[in-house]
DNA sequence: GAGTGCGTATAAG
DNA sequence: CTTATACGCACTC
């Protein structure tokens, strides 16, 4: 059996869980919002009889390549860290959707319902974006309401502003530097 | 088959 | 600003 390795961490933006499998990185999720929902979730999505083993160092590796840095731009995150996130058929295609939203930008819930052809789907796209089980590695915080409103974040709607003004700030700061 | 959801559009209070 | 009605579709029960 496929066993999985976790570990917590800070970031910037509150504590962390990471977990990843022998494939690549399966969960990464806040805790600050709402921590027994997102264990509760992890237990349900992998079982709670699948052995796991404690990692912290594995997880705070993940959060410097994530956010101490600038190695923001152009998104070299989206190849240097493999995921394997656990999905019907239909949210694998939105979250593979995701990744191509370039780092400091957004898009609307339309946007990406237009780019899988489904124009119509809207509503499953968004509530798919809402089940992203990996935070910030599939950017589903760049993805906002064709109004211009924020939109839902599974883990509060103040980290997901927080995530896009500090993408703003690092991608302001790499385009002075030239 | 009924109920639900990180949306969108429009009408109304 | 907030609630209400409708559309549409993947998912869960």
């Amino acid at each position: 059996m496929d066993t999985i390795v976790y570990g917590f961490a800070d970031s910037p933006f509150g504590s962390i869980i990471v977990a990843r499998n022998h494939e690549g990185v399966c969960d990464l999720q806040f805790l600050g919002f709402d921590r027994h929902r997102v264990i509760h979730e992890l237990g349900t999505r992998w079982g709670i009889y699948t052995p796991t083993t404690q990692n912290d160092d594995m997880a705070q590796q993940v959060e410097r390549l994530l956010f101490e840095s600038a190695l923001s731009l152009p998104n070299p995150i989206s190849t240097a860290i493999p995921l394997c996130p656990k999905g019907t058929a239909f949210q694998l295609q939105v979250w593979g959707a995701l990744r191509d939203i370039p780092f400091g930008t957004t898009v609307t819930y339309q946007d990406i319902a237009d780019r899988l052809g489904r124009p119509k789907a809207v509503r499953s796209v968004a509530t798919a974006i809402g089940e992203n089980p990996i935070a910030v590695l599939i950017p589903c915080h760049r993805v906002i309401r064709k109004d211009g409103t924020l939109g839902g974040y599974h883990w509060g709607e103040n980290i997901k502003q927080q995530l896009l003004d500090w993408e703003k700030r690092e991608r302001e700061a790499l385009t002075e530097r030239k």
